[in-house]
DNA sequence: CTTGGAAAGTCAACAAGGCTGACGTAAATT
DNA sequence: AATTTACGTCAGCCTTGTTGACTTTCCAAG
């Protein structure tokens, strides 16, 4: 294994060693990315499933079913359960959709949007701590490296998102 | 909310819309993450679980259970689940501390870094790959993120390996 | 207008991998 | 000698994922 240079650009960073490095911090900083919001939602009936549904159903009101599915890469089972506890809660409604009827447009009710609220907060509040303590720039290295991380089918899903943004 | 600017430094990466748009790609990439050892470890006996406790003895030689808890950041019972499997499978070799014969000593065996060796190669393809990709002050970024995202007591792991290094 | 198939929902059964609580043993420490 | 520590284990529970089978609804093409 050579350190071998290339046009005077160190190629260092692709060491097995830095690789793994990162491998760990994604594992230790995805634990954090987690903690508040799980904090929160411990002793609630809910869990980290029920965020999820409920972070994507805020950020794309009218969503279907089918539509979460393809974003959360769980069985229609799986989701189900999540979403009919919160259905029945109070929290998400299902709108039989207008042009297909087949269809649910899912919505937060401002019960489920409180709690949206409450956990995105606390998501945020430490996103924000450390985007401030690392900088613009390495935020900006930080968005590169994970979407070139993500598989192609995760990085459709995550710019389609991207793009209904005004 | 007016979109200030601080002695020349815009601080617009800090907007809410910015930190949502970080989120998402941390759960999306963590799937990306995850999914080739996944992928890997299906069909056997073993899991996601199993992954993390190889990783970690495979990094730190004859750490021990206790050590190992408090890195995973699990509980003992389940820890054990895991570990009793691998040690009976024959990939996880368990010796009794030689200075306090408590504790126990956590080495692979060959068998266990056949495949340790197999999964970390995946994801560390998949890591090699965006970081050439991004570039090395994408990476170097990415790395100061997430660690200020980590919890002080995840932190104070993740770069305590970090020192065992040479 | 009928029919094929997609979208959604539901039931049942199961597995992985978390958790708590209780208990046991051996070894170290006080 | 008593207490604490490290580890293992049994039992039971929960969340969240999985398959497979089945029904209902309803759009769209023949």
């Amino acid at each position: 294994m050579a350190e071998s240079t290339t046009g005077g650009e160190s190629l260092l960073f692709l060491t097995d060693e830095q690789l793994r490095k990162g491998i760990e911090a994604m594992f230790f900083a995805y634990r954090g990315f987690t903690a508040d919001p799980d904090r929160i939602l411990e002793g609630m009936d809910y869990g980290r499933a029920h965020h999820r549904a409920i972070h994507f159903i805020h950020r794309s009101p009218g969503t279907t079913v089918s539509n979460l599915l393809g974003i959360l890469g769980v069985t229609k089972q799986s989701l189900n359960r999540v979403l009919r506890t919160l259905i029945e809660d109070g929290l998400v409604e299902a709108r039989v959709g207008k042009s297909d009827k087949r269809e649910r447009n899912l919505h937060l009710t401002a019960k489920g949007q409180d709690l949206e609220r409450q956990l995105s907060d606390a998501q945020r509040a430490r996103m924000r701590a450390a985007y401030r303590a690392a900088g613009p720039a390495a935020v900006q290295g930080f968005r590169t490296v994970l979407e070139a991380m993500m598989d192609p089918e995760m990085r459709r899903q995550y710019q389609s998102l991207r793009e209904g943004e005004r």
